[in-house]
DNA sequence: GCGACAG
DNA sequence: ATCTTGTCGC
């Protein structure tokens, strides 16, 4: 039987919105570290990575994955692999209610453990200020933690007046090699993020915004640079190693 | 009624 | 998020 996804508590997305725009006034937009204001980050040594992975038919069990990447080698440091257990429904725009606190238990069991590992920028799957209130969990897990953040969407969000249009494909088609970017201007006129070529191979962009205490120019330079492949190396190490996880410790039922 | 909908 | 094989290319 197919379960239909419930519908949202309306009080509880009014919180939620509240927590939101409360939290937003504490969101840094520039570089606060010396490494970021380097031309080749100079200084810059280690590099975080979050993810959650489901099991298939499972709203509520997921793994939560932190790993730390070397820069700019790009080698794993630390990894960090959790079963948790979702309480939050997933609701587009409030995402950071479902998964930032399994990510920042992480980060904190990792300063707890061994604090010289903690990274100095962290990405995250998912949109910064590129967001309905300018607030998507990129935001949410920098200001909680306190750490830079950037964050790194597949997919487009139509939000404030940016659309996926026929404009938006030309803009897509021109993007000749990786680190090409166009900017996502809200009818503002704000830049809210960038959408990125990351790598020469993939024409098809990821949507760059900041999330904690990075300026946009410098989120984009180094999600490029952290690019082997379409998705920066330390969201897909994440990504990667908490499927790996659930795949030993959670086998699909056999038929 | 139709389209949109990060993960 | 997850469901899924092969295929084309280096």
């Amino acid at each position: 039987m197919t379960q239909m996804p419930s519908p949202p508590p309306e009080e509880l997305v009014k919180q939620w919105e509240s927590e939101q725009k409360r939290l937003r006034q504490e969101v840094l937009e520039e570089d606060t570290e010396d490494w970021q204001r380097s031309p080749d980050f100079a200084g810059l040594e280690r590099v975080g990575g979050v993810d959650l992975s489901f099991i298939k038919g499972d709203e509520v069990n997921a793994c939560a994955q932190l790993v730390v990447l070397s820069y700019p080698d790009l080698k794993v440091l630390y990894e960090d692999s959790r079963m948790v257990t979702l309480t939050a429904p997933y609701v587009s725009g409030f995402l950071a209610f479902r998964e930032t606190p399994f990510l920042l238990e992480a980060l904190q069991r990792l300063e707890t453990s061994q604090p010289t590992l903690v990274p100095q920028v962290v990405f995250v799957d998912g949109n910064g200020l590129f967001h309905y209130r300018e607030f998507g969990v990129a935001c949410h897990l920098g200001v909680l933690s306190g750490l830079p953040c950037v964050g790194v969407a597949k997919n487009l969000l139509q939000v404030q007046g940016v659309l996926k249009d026929e404009e938006h494909q030309s803009q897509i088609a021109a993007l000749q090699k990786g680190g090409d970017s166009f900017p996502l201007t809200a009818a503002s006129g704000k830049v809210l993020g960038k959408a990125l070529r990351s790598c020469d191979k993939s024409s098809k962009p990821v949507y760059v915004s900041v999330g904690h205490r990075i300026s946009l120019d410098a989120a984009v330079r180094l999600t490029h640079l952290c690019c082997r492949y379409r998705v920066p190396e330390p969201i897909r190490q994440a990504d990667v190693r908490s499927r790996e996880y659930l795949r030993i410790h959670f086998p699909a039922p056999d038929t």
